[in-house]
DNA sequence: AGCAAAACAAAACTTTTGTTCTATTTTTCA
DNA sequence: TGAAAAATAGAACAAAAGTTTTGTTTTGCT
């Protein structure tokens, strides 16, 4: 590989990184001051030689206002909820315990939410303990669907087996048995699942 | 709320929108344009008002530099790698399908890449067939360490069961075998599970 | 070694951009 | 209703930032 696009992709990372954590990018003086470049025009240099690989975009007479050209997918930020709690208002201010972003491409972008798995009851779903469940917020669901459901307070993911008369939740664990919520429980569903985030 | 204070908060929003969409911040100006706002110094008068909530940041003497302050997550992105093939650069430009964010508290920002899983052989971890694991790139693990490996130019992802005389791979799967590589077969661990994510 | 291309420097230049100042209109509220 | 506060406009301005031009040094290759 040349000695120049060594750099290039050095500065290219520099400017990557730098718009990740400043939200806009650096001006061709900070680039160069980051390099030891002492002049200008040879960060023009680079930063031209970035826009003929299609590396970079930058509107003409834009100060500033280069963005890169990657592939990136965008993130959606939803909502982790800590205590889902009583019936309404669950996405209360005070319930978020912070905004965790997702892929958009991945999960899409509207009415999710995140919520932190207690216990194992559906870990022959590939759901565990600790496990990031992200939930799109809806009121109802299809059999079969893995649902959040508001109980007693407390909610719980449950794979949906009936609605009616009474409301089965099905956990993926041999070992339990399935939930019958008969109607003056006051049951409800409030989400259907469509993703999990796991640690190791 | 008061009329301003409206006018504020779209503002706002614009901003963020802006951001997130172009990588870089709006000028005073475009920010006008977008409002029907005829002057630069009502939209100076805003931004002033921001800043003073807290709202935005700017160091001085810069021009579109301000950042958003918030208390969302910070996103990483990671590459999501396609053919997993031959030993060496395997994070070759070719081989990134895209960049995908997840979300920075969780997972760290090193040295991370994005994998697609295929086949069932993992099950038993919360690991599925087209589930994408975050692997953390290393040479080397731990016993009982769920690892990316790469034998036979494919890659495979295993608990680690032993390494020596011979590298012996797990499927948590109890319908599968341990895999044993001699080291003739020129095996080698190429990265780390450290998190999983799945959509139903 | 020698030549072409790549990499870098210096300074001057143009435009964009945020800021400031003053003045006017509109809202808000007592 | 009437005064204070908020919101807006217009123009002028200074600083910052990208660009251009010209030239020099370094590197790569035959």
């Amino acid at each position: 590989m040349k000695k120049g696009d060594i750099r290039l992709e050095e500065i290219y990372n520099y400017i990557k990184d730098f718009v990740d954590y400043n939200g806009f990018p650096p001006s061709v003086r900070e680039i160069g001051e980051k390099f030891n470049i002492k002049s200008t025009s040879t960060v023009h240099y680079y930063l031209e030689k970035m826009r003929n690989r299609g590396w970079i975009t930058q509107d003409a007479n834009r100060k500033r206002a280069f963005s890169i050209t990657q592939t990136r997918g965008r993130s959606n930020y939803i909502p982790l909820v800590g205590n889902v709690s009583a019936g309404k208002g669950m996405l209360a201010t005070e319930n978020i315990e912070g905004e965790i972003p997702v892929p958009q491409d991945m999960f899409g972008e509207n009415d999710l939410y995140m919520l932190r798995v207690e216990g194992n009851s559906m870990i022959e779903a590939g759901i565990s303990d600790g496990d990031y469940v992200i939930v799109h917020s809806q009121n109802n669901a299809e059999i079969g669907e893995i649902v959040v459901a508001l109980w007693q307070d407390k909610a719980t993911v449950k794979r949906l087996r009936a609605t009616s008369p009474n409301l089965v939740l099905h956990p993926e664990n041999s070992e339990l048995d399935d939930i019958v919520i008969t109607p003056d429980e006051d049951p409800a569903i409030i989400g259907k699942v469509i993703g999990c985030i796991k640690k190791f």
